[in-house]
DNA sequence: GTCTATAGAAAGATAGAC
DNA sequence: GTCTATCTTTCTATAGAC
C-alpha cells in the first residue's frame, strides 16, 4: 500500500461549512423547539441533532450531554419574561395587561411561553423538574412577590403561576376544547377579576 | 439421558402462588403508582412488574401492551372523581365544597387525583396525552358544564379545570415553595371566590 | 399461570478518521 | 470542526420450558 491517504493535500484543511457559533445556536433552537413540542423523554439526541443540520455527535461535543443542554435551553427561554415583562409591569392596569399576555402567550400553537411547556412536557424527568423549579422559584415567584399588593403575597404570587400553568396546560398541552377553542376575548373578560383578586389589594376580609 | 425432567410429578401441577385476578390487581395498583411518579415514558414495565411482585412478561400477558395497560389505569382513576364527588355537588355551598376538596386532593404527597396527576406527567407522549383528553374532555368536562350556572358554561368550567391543573402542577410537580408549603387554610380562602366567580352566576357583567 | 431467556429496536455517549 | 461507526445500556415484546 504505497499511497494509503491520496485524497487531499495537507495544506489546507477544508473548514467544512459552518462556524462553531452557528452551529451551536442551531442545536439549541432545535432543541428548544424539540423539549416544548415533546419534553426531555420524549425526544432524542438524534432528532434534535438531524433537524439542525448535524449529527447528533455535536450535540455532545457542545453541550457535554443531553442533561446540560437542555439545562441551557431552558435559561434561554426563561431569561426574557414574556408575560412578566417590563412592558406590562409599567402599564396604567397591570392586572389588565397581565390577563392579555396570559391568554395570548397560552393560545394553543403559540409558543412564546415556551419555557413553561418545557418544563411542563419534562417534569417527568427528576432532573429536568429540578432545573425548571430554581428558574421558577427564583425568577417568576420572585417577581411576583414584589408585584403583588396585599397579605399573602407569596401564596398569591404562586396562584397566579398556577393559572397560567393551568392555562398552559389546558389549552396547549392536552388541548381541551372548551379552553383551547375558546375566544380570546372571552378568557380575557372572564379572567380579568381572578387576576385582579390576585394581584391587587384588598382581599384580606374574604371568606 | 435417561430422566431429562425428573422434577416432579405430571399429575399435580403446582400452581404457583396467585390467581389471575389478584395479580392483574397488583399489576394495576402498582402501575397506578409508577405512573403517577414518573409517568408513561418515566418507568418501565420491568419496575412495574417488579414493585407488583411478578415479572414483567406478567404485564404483557395480562394488558396486552403498555399502552393498553395506561389506558386501563387512567380509566381506573377517572372512574369516580373525588373533587366533583356527588357529596361535594349536593353540598349547600358547594363552591366553598368544591374550593376546600380542591386544596385538599392537591397537597403535596397527596394521591387521590393521581388521575390528572398522571396525565400531567405522561403528557409528552401523544398518546398519552390522547388518552388523557378523551376523559377529560367527555367526563369532567361535562360534569361542570351542567354544574356552572350563568353565562359561558364551557368557558368557564374549561377555567375551572385549568384552575386545578395548575394547583397540581405548582404543588405536586414542580413543587414550587409558595403553594406546596403553604397552609390550606390561607389557600382556601383566597380561592373561594376564584371558585364562585366561576362556577356561579353573575359573571356577564365584568370587563 | 408463572417463569427464564432473548430477540429487535432505540437510546446516550464516545473513538477515531479526515 | 465535522463526520461515520460503534459501544453499552435499556426498552418493549415474545418464545418456550415447566
Amino acid at each position: 500500500m504505497p499511497s494509503p491517504r491520496p485524497r487531499r493535500r495537507n495544506a489546507a484543511p477544508p473548514p467544512r461549512r459552518r462556524d462553531a457559533v452557528a452551529t451551536r445556536k442551531a442545536i439549541l433552537a432545535s432543541a428548544r423547539r424539540a423539549f416544548a413540542r415533546a419534553g426531555y423523554d420524549g425526544v432524542g439526541l438524534r432528532e434534535i441533532a438531524a433537524a439542525a443540520g448535524v449529527t447528533a455527535m455535536m450535540v455532545g461535543r457542545y453541550f457535554g450531554s443531553k442533561e446540560e443542554l437542555f439545562a441551557e435551553v431552558v435559561a434561554d427561554t426563561m431569561r426574557d419574561p414574556v408575560i412578566l415583562s417590563p412592558e406590562n409591569l409599567a402599564a396604567p392596569d397591570f392586572a389588565a395587561a397581565l390577563t392579555k399576555a396570559m391568554v395570548a402567550v397560552t393560545a394553543p400553537g403559540a409558543t412564546p411561553l415556551d419555557g413553561f411547556l418545557i418544563l411542563l412536557h419534562s417534569a417527568s424527568s427528576p432532573r429536568a423538574a429540578e432545573i425548571g423549579r430554581e428558574w421558577i422559584s427564583r425568577g417568576h415567584q420572585a417577581t411576583l412577590e414584589s408585584l403583588v399588593e396585599g397579605p399573602w403575597q407569596v401564596e398569591r404570587a404562586g396562584l397566579f403561576l398556577a393559572l397560567v400553568a393551568g392555562l398552559q396546560v389546558i389549552r396547549q398541552m392536552v388541548e381541551i376544547p372548551s379552553l383551547a377553542e375558546a375566544k380570546p376575548a372571552v378568557l380575557e373578560k372572564l379572567l380579568k377579576p381572578i387576576v385582579r383578586l390576585l394581584v391587587e389589594q384588598g382581599n384580606g376580609s374574604v371568606g
